[in-house]
DNA sequence: CAGTGGTCTAGACCACGAG
DNA sequence: TCGTGGTCTAGACCACTGA
């Protein structure tokens, strides 16, 4: 028989299993942190076999419901607490007083953060950074890789692009930690005083390595974001590019109504 | 044999088989518009089974490469041109030349941008945006809601709460078409007059309902974006909640590095 | 080690779309 | 009608995790 009874109800049987499972998450049944059935036990349970339930808890993990550990197996997800990102964290102030951007924000958010360099190095700057440096792609740079976490779990990763004749001179830059103030007071002590900083925001879905980096789901929403930091004179002399797991943040912004 | 010769590669063979295919989309060997081999064509060409070759359509798919049409085949996404959402749309040059913020934007993007209103009357505030406006939770207030498209297709949907007495005098408010400058000019018109936005930026996955609004497929991202227009006297005369389709949208901030 | 999820096969039948 | 994708089966072996 296999499939003499297959694929005939209104709904297919895997969204079926998905909805059963995500009303008992939201019922409580299933708490959050607690561990959803294996599929062993969810194809007997239902009478499946193996991929439909795969299909479903595919399901629940693109709607948020659900995190899966290989090996570990499928957990009810507690929904983290968000972290505001607001402007104000490059406030000149802030870096005077010798906090970093990422520490000056986490001041007012909940969590215990901390910081892994990934990387610092010269690199090839990538298209879009040269463009945005104003310098021929492929040129070298200074790339500087870090991964941010909160409470262990990381939440974003952001490499900042230098062009070299900005830094060579600036031997901090290329210490894993940059001092007090980060990179942005070591710019302003060497004479590059910033005067704005423009950002871009996109939101798209992580690809394969981000899930990796950030132990997202596969299909969870990442925000994109592309900074340049420019001095006085119009120079743009970092560019940093952020990867950020969606659900983590929310980006505030103020801007004024005048012209 | 069957599974003799199985999942022992270092990366998976259905995701070997989509970085193939990106990259002839990439390459312009796939066109945009072109219809993606068919899963049975795929599947001798790769010699795989279907499923293989489904898991990896689906890769595709989540990266937005492609869309699917049932009984009809897979297709390379046309990659519609982004269209830039700059704090500068709401600079008051503009709507003393008696543009609305959308046209503003348009003028600057390809594409044909066109509006409808959904609905415009008195509804009770919801929690959040009456916490924004400083009022108690279900106080009525002025919602207008609209749609906008660009040719024809929807990106977004955003609905603008104004308190009662804000706009009790405002005949034009409540009009589908609010005149030149939006509704933005017709409270400046009428003594209040803007200092200040605040914007804030989430990104998650779409809700049933928003694909429904947006044509978007299911696990689609989409960006939330809340706006408070804010008076010179620091009164909250408008909030706009705004849904996005992400992938149709870079948003561009700037800011100063002073204090 | 046992148990978990991850990948894969080689089929089957169903539902949709176009000629 | 025929070709398309969508769902499903009943297995197999691999890779990761934790006791």
């Amino acid at each position: 028989m296999a499939s003499s009874e297959v694929a005939s109800s209104a709904t297919a049987k895997y969204l079926q299993i998905a909805a059963d499972l995500a009303a008992q998450i939201k019922s409580g049944a299933l708490a959050p942190g607690a561990t959803v059935p294996s599929e062993a036990e969810l194809m007997q349970r239902y009478g499946v076999a193996s991929g439909t339930v795969r299909k479903a808890i595919a399901e629940l993990r693109t709607t948020q419901l659900i995190e899966t550990h290989h090996g570990r197996g499928s957990f009810v997800r507690s929904r983290p607490p968000v972290q505001r990102k607001s402007a104000d964290r490059f406030r000149r102030a802030h870096r005077k007083a010798g906090k970093a951007a990422y520490l000056a924000e986490a001041e007012t958010s909940g969590g215990i953060p901390s910081v892994t360099v990934l990387f610092v190095g010269p690199t090839a700057a990538p298209p879009e950074i040269a463009d945005r440096l104003g310098l021929p792609a492929g040129t070298q740079v200074l790339a500087r890789k870090r991964r941010y976490f909160r409470d262990g779990v990381p939440t974003e990763e952001a490499t900042s692009y230098l062009p070299w004749d900005v830094v060579k001179d600036i031997p901090e830059v290329f210490a894993e930690n940059p001092g007090g103030g980060g990179i942005y007071a070591r710019l302003e002590e060497h004479g590059y005083s910033l005067a704005e900083f423009t950002e871009s925001v996109q939101a798209r879905l992580a690809t394969k390595p981000e899930t990796k980096a950030l132990t997202l789901s596969p299909g969870a929403p990442v925000i994109h974001l592309v900074r340049d930091a420019i001095t006085a004179d119009g120079r743009v002399v970092e560019v940093c590019d952020t990867v950020m797991a969606a659900d983590q943040f929310v980006l505030d912004y103020r801007f004024p109504a005048h012209d």
